[in-house]
DNA sequence: GATGAATGAGTCTTCATTCAT
DNA sequence: CATGAATGAAGACTCATTCAT
């Protein structure tokens, strides 16, 4: 079902081709950040990784297979570690908790997201599919979350808005990374945790709207 | 005050320096979109915009001046649009229209806002500057429009949450932009300003809270 | 109808194209007849050229341009100069005199036909029929003297046998261009010429066969 | 006599390395045929003998010691088929018969004749002239049995031509491999031995001639 | 003896930039 | 001012060869 884009490795032993790709993401993901990925050169990521340029070429076909691999690598941590959420409870207090969690994910990661979300549009085309699907698996967690608390009665949320609210949250997690810049001056990653959550919650409440093109109301 | 990074140029005609750059940054904004600035070449700019590539060299000094030119030249029309916003009235009605016309811009420039977004981490760092003030001046705009409906007592938000609030709608506008391809598989720009205008104004309208991690009042 | 492939050139002013061309053929023949087209590199034949890698890849697209472009160009000298055989007379002294006057421009040629000889093999299968196409040219120009001589009642041959003959004769003056090792040792071109002739021309004077698979008289 | 340009193993067992070394040239004539020599890696030699590359290097030393060990190999074969050629009998219907038997070797080893063809010019100085004796060596013989026609008076030919004609039989045996693509449009085998043996038979009756540059008698 | 992972020199090709016309 | 030919540094990728297991 979840399919994944094989890249393919000359070497046999799968245990080897999966260390020394992961030595390979380790170094790419440090030199994206610093310097992007066309910046950055495949001998510079496979001495990053700790070995030759021909021994790289081993475990990868292009340069845009290793970007394929850390994009993809990435997402799958983000997405191995939310499925520690609790995501059972249907309280609002365990969404919120969702929430924190997931915001600490994201400035745990900070490296990684930043580097994947500037660098996911250079992507092939025949790659990106199998990474924006993963997005949208996350987005999707959090859209249970919302509608588990909505069944259980804690939540009285128009249904149209629940899929934008997972969006919001998922973007507003990655903000945090690449917004750095202009959000660190003012919030630690605490203070933005708890004023977002203010600021979603406080209209999740209960506030009813007529939907429709533009009026609420 | 606005002091700009000048761009060199051999050219002493002031006003075919602007013609030029203008024909320069259509053309490249259009191949930025479809390949992305690394992947496009100066001589596909120079043969865009309609002349030779000594040419395009006597109105810029280095490919990424270009680039410079391009994300200038984006948020100058942003900015210049948003200006005729009406920031004057301080009512929630005002708000929620500067809103809804800040993501119709953003809605209308979904190319340019796509290509400047994805590419701004290519700036070199003496450039990068430059356009992040003007962004962070853009945020200033909501932060204003927002407070002066507090001044006028239309709102009751913490004033810490001004800030991220601005900084939200800011980010929600570019989210149209750069995650088209989930959003509009489900709304319209219509829906979509009458869900996030939604989703915000319940929130605003005077909910409080006390929990979180670092929790205010 | 002698539709040539064309091989792609940035440069657009033709008159710098064909001389910018015919300096990299002669280098790269010289190079060629050295160490074979694989084991030479651009680089050297740019160099050769007189000029950078740079300005090598502005005449060509890939290195097996050059190999084509080498390849037809040897051709094209080569027939250019057969057409200054005389194939009107219909005499066998003229068919004599052609086939001399074939075999000595293998010997003033023979390093490009030496070339041409060891490395058409390595041309690209789309590059190929273009270059055979004029080798069949060729010895049709052999077969024209072969039978304008029977029209003429000089000659009595098997019109079976014409074609033949026209192949043979064609590939006896690559042959001494091509086992110059061996041939050299024994024979200036002016021997081989005459050794050759008498051994053809002592066959083609009226000797008459039953056709069929071995037998003859 | 026939001093061998040895070629160094590192496994001792001759047996085994004569196996190995078969399996090796069978796989390598296969790939030439198709790619040429330095289109093919060592890699996919090893893997079309059967072993590993690690394997392959055991019973040589260099990718070019491939090259010579299938030339050699395929001379050998070559030659051995042709010593079954009746050489004694020194009539010309023997020799007609010679000229059959090698030309349909020359058919059922076509590959392998188009493979060397093509190839023997990229072996180094130093392999060469082992191959090349071979190849006098061959043509020694047709020159062996056109003489013992002379000696016995069946043939009455300057001795002069005899050599040549040895080089010719020689190298239209070969033509049959290397001029596949225009001459098997045309004839089968049986009709090019035909039409060939007409030529040279009608030819070596006993014609005189005076005339030519570098004439004799 | 066999294996195959590791190596890195070497190759083709691109492209930003310059400068003479 | 405009042009476009020339340049060469730099980068992606290959592949013959080695050597520890």
């Amino acid at each position: 079902m979840n399919k994944k884009r094989e890249v393919h490795a000359s070497v046999k032993d799968e245990r080897l081709v999966m260390k020394r790709r992961d030595q390979m993401i380790r170094g790419a993901v440090a030199l994206f950040k610093k310097k992007g990925f066309h910046r950055t050169t495949t001998r510079e990521i496979a001495s990053a990784a700790g070995f030759s340029i021909g021994t790289l070429y081993e475990y990868i076909r292009t340069k845009e297979d290793i970007l394929y691999l850390v994009c993809d690598s990435i997402y799958d941590q983000v997405r191995d570690r939310l499925q520690g959420m609790d995501t059972s409870q249907g309280t609002l207090e365990s969404l919120r908790l969702g929430i924190a969690y997931y915001f600490k994910i994201m400035d745990e990661m900070q490296d990684e997201v930043l580097v994947m979300y500037q660098e996911v549009k250079s992507l092939t085309k025949d790659a990106l599919p199998y990474v924006l699907k993963k997005e949208l698996e996350m987005v999707g967690m959090f859209e249970t979350l919302i509608m588990r608390c909505q069944e259980n009665g804690e939540l009285d949320i128009d249904s149209h808005h629940v899929h934008m609210l997972a969006h919001n949250i998922f973007v507003q997690g990655q903000m945090w990374g690449f917004r750095r810049w202009a959000l660190r001056k003012q919030w630690t990653i605490e203070e933005y945790i708890s004023i977002q959550t203010d600021l979603l919650f406080s209209g999740i409440k209960g506030y009813k709207t007529t939907v429709g093109t533009g009026g609420e109301r």
